[in-house]
DNA sequence: ATGCTTGTTGACCGCTGGTCGGTAAAGCTA
DNA sequence: TAGCTTTACCGACCAGCGGTCAACAAGCAT
């Protein structure tokens, strides 16, 4: 009475209706709160395919997160022009546009990203090359002074702190927030230079 | 030829006993990393006891991190005399040595933290306090305007990110540190002032 | 129509946090 | 010392998790 109990798929097509499906799904909840058990049944498949295309789930949610990075590095990809303080402004610009229009993804990403420190590393290394720019571009060397490292280090943590009260509370504009943010990344930099004079920063 | 199958102590003690071993445990291990099973065992205890002495993992760990909570509570409690910034500094710096003497504990504590949101209230609380007494001596309001709030919510991030990589990275002095997290604390007020004008601060 | 390749599945494993009815240790009484 | 009561304590169980594997079957080539 019925057709066949499943169709087979090209690999590639299942694949991207795998991958499709998690990154719909870890938009929506953080890696803890969603189970593979979930996507696949999501994905109208068995929990054992979605092991024969992604070896685990952290690789699943890897190659989720990556569909939106490469959305997100385009966006904070600054034009080339202008001061690099304008052009770290334009970035945060970007970055910020994107949270407000995706504020519960980039809540449930975090999420995700402060619970497992493999799934930190992914974010980490979203920001690894953006920072790695402005040091280059700061200092003129590819390794930070410690001072200078660590400074940086906390003002990310900044960020992303303000950014999550920002989006909790939604009661500063956006230009607010970006001079917040921009404020302390001035003085994160002013202060490394205090704590190590050794540290040349090539400031416009 | 055995002695009883096992012993019946005083609602107190063994109470004591598993908060203890609980509190020991979570110090070394995230909250992710181990298991009711085997604080039970550590105890020499069975899994439905523990049960019976605290409702669900959570409340263990809450009463676990609260015992250190007391401590570091003590620790950063500002002397009340000299300048505001001053007692900052002194509130930072026994902070800071606290966690110098205790890495592990604190980077577990905060791996905990970070990844279920339930515990991260614990350590938002712990802050709350603190947070407040800041904002009271700063502007003799009870709640901040949002700009100062966030900035100050940034802050705390700077201060998470900066110790975890100097933890991390162990290449910078305590006094370094405390010059980076009070360089960041002033810039924070400034700029949440220079966002929104109307914020008055009484400094020193 | 038959066979082959391989995409796909159900059943299974060890583990987790959490629950529950029953057991036995210690104190009180006689 | 014997019995009784109280309740601290435990073994066995549950659903769900991430992950594995041998076996099945869809669809193409013959």
């Amino acid at each position: 009475m019925a057709g066949p109990a499943f169709t087979r798929l090209n690999v590639d097509e299942r694949r991207r209706q795998l991958l499709d499906a998690g990154s719909a799904l870890f938009a929506k909840y953080a890696f803890e709160e969603i189970s593979m058990r979930q996507i696949a049944e999501a994905a109208g498949v068995s929990k054992a395919l979605l092991y024969h295309y992604f070896p685990n789930k952290i690789e699943l949610f890897k190659a989720a997160v990556e569909e939106h990075a490469g959305e997100l590095q385009r966006i904070t990809e600054p034009s080339g022009q202008g001061e690099p303080i304008d052009q770290l402004s334009e970035s945060l610009d970007g970055y910020l546009a994107w949270i407000e229009h995706n504020a519960e993804t980039w809540a449930k990403l975090m999420q995700s990203a402060a619970a497992l420190p493999e799934a930190r590393d992914v974010v980490q290394s979203f920001r690894a090359a953006t920072l790695q720019n402005i040091v280059v571009r700061l200092t003129g060397k590819h390794s930070p002074a410690p001072a200078l490292r660590t400074a940086l280090q906390g003002w990310l943590g900044y960020i992303d702190a303000a950014i999550l009260d920002w989006v909790a509370h939604r009661d500063l504009t956006r230009e607010q927030l970006r001079g917040l943010l921009i404020a302390a990344f001035a003085a994160a930099l002013l202060a490394a230079q205090q704590a190590d004079p050794e540290i040349q920063l090539q400031l416009a």
